[in-house]
Order: structure tokens, then C-alpha cells, then sequence
DNA sequence: AAGCGTTCCAACCGCAGTCGC
DNA sequence: TGCGACTGCGGTTGGAACGCT
């Protein structure tokens, strides 16, 4: 774990500001900008401004870059797929915007993260749902929600209530058939069979695949086997796909979509009847 | 047309993870 | 092992654009 930074000083240099522009960027600063990453390539941000004769800091230049001037960033208003894939990425990732975007092409975790909090959330609200939990509001304050309402409405940046935020933000939506004191870097083990033998193949085969996978990062953890770790981004993504493109979550957005919200969510406890049958 | 409030989004900030020395 | 540099992420902010009175 890395030492906190309040035991040092947090100005890094690429954070001064003295004698480094800031603000909107200006046609010629991007088109240098353009210029030097078409040549040179990504990375080596730190240096980058230096070499490509911008008063910028190397941060900006990234997010310059990452956010409005690589070709891939695609422009324009969300459309109604984009946003329907939005909505069942948050309720699977939470507020995990590089996440979402790394599924939406040519869309930024900026750019998703702005619409969420612009239109999104605030379209949830007006239909009853918490847009961070995706229960309706009305059960926000009801003691067992409590511990994950509470977390995951806390905006303080502390180091250990931000991981205790990332693990409730993502073990609320998906079912895990164990409770996790773990600390959260550990992986998790699906060693525990009594506890998921209610679940269809389905969902055992999703948990088992999430159980798999650090909760901290959703990047695959498989006890240090480099040759699962080659291929891990594809299981993952197949993974997601798999989830994103279930019919549950069709049904329960086509509730969304019209004002309501399911009684029962099938990835919070699926044990309940009305599980549904995967495709 | 002017003033004011609201919305939206590009950009900034601080923190955390990773890596190299 | 510890430290600093670098990078990336998510939350927040500032101001331009927009809408209403």
C-alpha cells in the first residue's frame, strides 16, 4: 500500500503552475499537441510539453488528448442505445467511468461521467431510483441499506472509505454469495459451494467468473498464473458482455424506462423466485 | 434588451496504483 | 524496502451557453 501523501508535500511539479498555462486550450495549442503525439506517440506525458513547446502541464496535455483529440473520441449527442448501455454499465460498475467507457466506443470516461451527472442520474431521480444504487429511493433509509447507502454516499477521499466505497459500489449490484471482510485487494475464492447452490448455471458461472476477478480493479485475479493473465482482458470482456447483454437487464430497463422499478433485483439476491433463465 | 438563474461540459485537482531505482 | 516519478482515475469546479421572466 502506498504511503499516504499527507506526510509530504503534494505539490508534484507537474502540478505547479508557475510560468504553465491553464484553461480552455486554444486551435494552435491543439493542433501541436496533434502534431507531436501523430509523430512521437502517447506517453511520456511528464516530458511531452517540454519537447513539444507547450506551456501546459503534462496532465492536461493527456487529458487534452485523451478526452477531445484522439481520433477515436467520437462527438455528439449520446444515443438512446449509448445511453441504455450506460445504465446497465453503472448499475454493474458503479461509478467506475474509465470502466464504462472502455465498453462504449469512441466515448470517454469524461464525457460519461458528465452525462451521467447531468442527465442520467437526475432522470433516475425523477423516476424514484437512487441513481447510485439503482433501488428506489424510497428504501434508502431502511437499516439494511444503511452500510452500503452510507458508504457509498460518503464523498470524503480518504484512501480506506474510497475502497470501501469502489467494493460496495460494485457488490451492490452483482450478487456475491459471501460476504467479503477480506481486506479488499485479496481475490476472492469460490471455494464456498453450500452458498450457491440455489443459484442456476447461470449465475453461478457469473459469480464464479466475478469471484475470480479483483473486486478493487475488476481486472482478473488468477493466483499468478501468467498464462491466464494473457488472455484475462478477453474473459473479461466476455464476461461483461455476457451480463450487459442479459435479458434480465433488458426487462428490469424496460421498468426503468417506464417510471418503475422491479420488487426484486435477480443480482442482488438471486435466490429469490423470479430468477430468470439466461439465454 | 437586460438581468438573473440554471444547465452543461471542458478542465482542474487531489489521490492512489504502479514502476524503477 | 523505501522513495520518488509517472500515470490514471473519479470528484469537483468555473464559466460559457441557454432559458426564463
Amino acid at each position: 500500500m502506498r504511503t499516504p501523501t499527507s506526510s509530504k508535500t503534494k505539490v508534484t511539479p507537474c502540478c505547479s503552475k508557475v510560468g504553465l498555462k491553464r484553461g480552455p486550450w486554444t486551435p494552435e495549442e491543439d493542433e501541436i499537441l496533434t502534431n507531436y503525439i501523430n509523430k512521437e506517440g502517447e506517453g511520456r506525458w511528464r516530458t511531452l510539453p517540454k519537447k513539444a513547446g507547450l506551456l501546459r502541464c503534462g496532465k492536461s496535455c493527456r487529458l487534452r488528448w485523451m478526452n477531445y483529440l484522439r481520433p477515436s473520441v467520437k462527438r455528439g449527442h449520446i444515443s438512446p442505445d449509448e445511453e441504455d448501455l450506460i445504465l446497465r454499465l453503472h448499475r454493474l460498475l458503479g461509478n467506475r467511468w474509465s470502466l464504462i467507457a472502455g465498453r462504449i466506443p469512441g466515448r470517454t470516461d469524461n464525457e460519461i461521467k458528465n452525462y451521467w451527472n447531468t442527465h442520467l442520474s437526475k432522470k433516475l431521480i425523477s423516476q424514484g431510483i437512487d441513481p447510485r444504487t439503482h433501488k428506489p429511493l424510497i428504501n434508502r433509509n431502511s437499516s439494511s441499506d444503511d452500510h452500503i447507502t452510507n458508504k457509498a454516499s460518503s464523498s470524503s477521499p480518504s484512501s480506506s472509505s474510497k475502497l470501501a466505497n469502489d467494493f460496495n459500489t460494485i457488490s451492490n449490484p452483482i450478487y456475491i454469495p459471501f460476504q467479503m471482510e477480506e481486506p479488499l485487494r485479496s481475490s476472492i475464492n469460490i471455494n464456498h459451494p453450500g452458498e450457491i447452490t440455489s443459484l442456476d448455471d447461470y449465475q453461478y458461472q457469473s459469480n464464479a467468473m466475478l469471484a475470480n476477478y479483483n473486486i478493487d480493479d475488476l481486472n482478473i485475479v488468477v493466483e499468478e498464473d501468467d498464462e491466464m493473465n494473457c488472455c484475462r482482458d478477453d474473459v473479461f470482456s466476455s464476461f461483461l458482455n455476457s451480463l450487459i447483454n442479459e435479458d434480465m437487464f433488458n426487462s428490469q430497463n424496460q421498468q426503468i424506462t417506464n417510471g418503475m422499478f422491479p420488487d426484486f433485483d435477480p443480482l442482488v439476491n438471486p435466490t429469490q423466485d423470479n430468477q430468470q433463465e439466461s439465454g
